[in-house]
DNA sequence: AAATGAATTAATCAAATGATTAATAAAAAA
DNA sequence: TTTTTTATTAATCATTTGATTAATTCATTT
């Protein structure tokens, strides 16, 4: 966000955003109160409406937000006419790990209220360009070629976001099973950002 | 449930539990008003007090029973020492895909709510046996004999399980992106339990 | 049939929650 | 400086929500 966009907002609106932010992502819409959101952001009760007109608002706007922010990301790496399909899944693996690893909360909260929420997901432009991308398209090129197995994309591509992502969301299960502190959950993901490029090509190609 | 077992619950008691148990799927605890259950089960708001003390102990027995049938189904198939490694991957794929076709909310809830209370999850034996199975110790065997590449196998069954149910949590945009109904989907995920064991031989096959 | 205990109901409580209001302070414009 | 607009505050409202109570019905035992 540059100096220019950020001038229109004040400091208020920016602290009570960043602290719904947290606590929506933490603890999910319902089971966040706008008490919670006032304490979390240091403001009083009544800004959070002055601003943002109701909870709801407060949350859409975030999650539109958060959304848009997110889907942006995927899709940069998919688009690079430049790169074979075998850079883009390294590059796919390393920055969408390191992405979560960031902000591990991200997926099951995007997850989570889309399943109650689709609508908002319609105004996404971004959301089928993924399917259309450059990435698809070379995948396409390797079938015909016959160096890959042929499969519908839908498969190839739900096939690396899942082992991309999916472990994420497991990781409390993953953590106790293994006995893992956070910090060595976060070193077996990074060891998947080597191990997933090679996974995905051994299971299309020929 | 038997005869003999279920003559120990009344009516009431397993209405009020099965309407819980589906409002808690689709909407989660929080989201979810003693109330609601009370319409939904069609009994009377104090009945929920009376049989089960508290909201959250309505859950917790719900999560409890819920969890430790979901893991007992998943481990079923890990240790029947009769049949080959390959032939599990084929078992657990159908399974599974069959269960979460069956009751598809089944997973996010799951990962939701241990999210936020990683506790429960400690009391259930069957969660740490999976990496002591039949089947990775299958696995591992085909590492020494040099049949199968060398992996940690939390690599090995997270990637399974990933391939298996990632799919399932993001139904409404795969739904969405390949202008799918609910029907077209459950065809799609029955496709994959043929195709997944394949993708994993392929992944772990020298 | 009478007595006892369990199940059910309607009414109610206290706390929590989303939202508003009226008064005040701060900032910007005149 | 004065006026006007914007931002902030404390207090309050109306609902909602989890839970309880006291009265009533139903089933079981004696």
């Amino acid at each position: 966000m540059n100096i220019k966009t950020e001038a229109k907002y004040s400091n208020t609106e920016i602290k009570i955003k960043d602290a719904a932010k947290s606590l929506f992502l933490n603890k999910g819409y319902s089971a966040t109160t706008t008490r919670d959101i006032a304490r979390e952001s240091d403001i009083n009760l009544a800004m959070l409406n002055y601003y943002f007109r109701s909870k709801r608002r407060l949350f859409e706007i975030i999650m539109f937000e958060t959304l848009y922010e997110f889907l942006s990301k995927m899709v940069e790496v998919y688009n690079d006419d430049k790169t074979s399909l075998e850079k883009k899944l390294k590059l796919c693996s390393e920055k969408y790990i390191d992405m979560i690893i960031a902000e591990p909360l991200l997926p099951t909260f995007l997850l989570n209220e889309l399943k109650n929420n689709p609508t908002s997901f319609l105004k996404m432009p971004t959301t089928k360009m993924i399917m259309k991308s450059n990435f698809v398209a070379q995948y396409q090129e390797g079938v015909k070629k016959g160096i890959y197995r042929k499969v519908d994309p839908i498969h190839f591509v739900t096939n690396i976001l899942s082992v991309i992502v999916f472990p994420f969301m497991c990781s409390p299960i993953i953590m106790k099973i293994e006995n893992l502190s956070k910090k060595d959950f976060n070193i077996m993901m990074t060891e998947r950002k080597k191990l997933i490029p090679k996974w995905i090509i051994q299971m299309i190609k020929k």
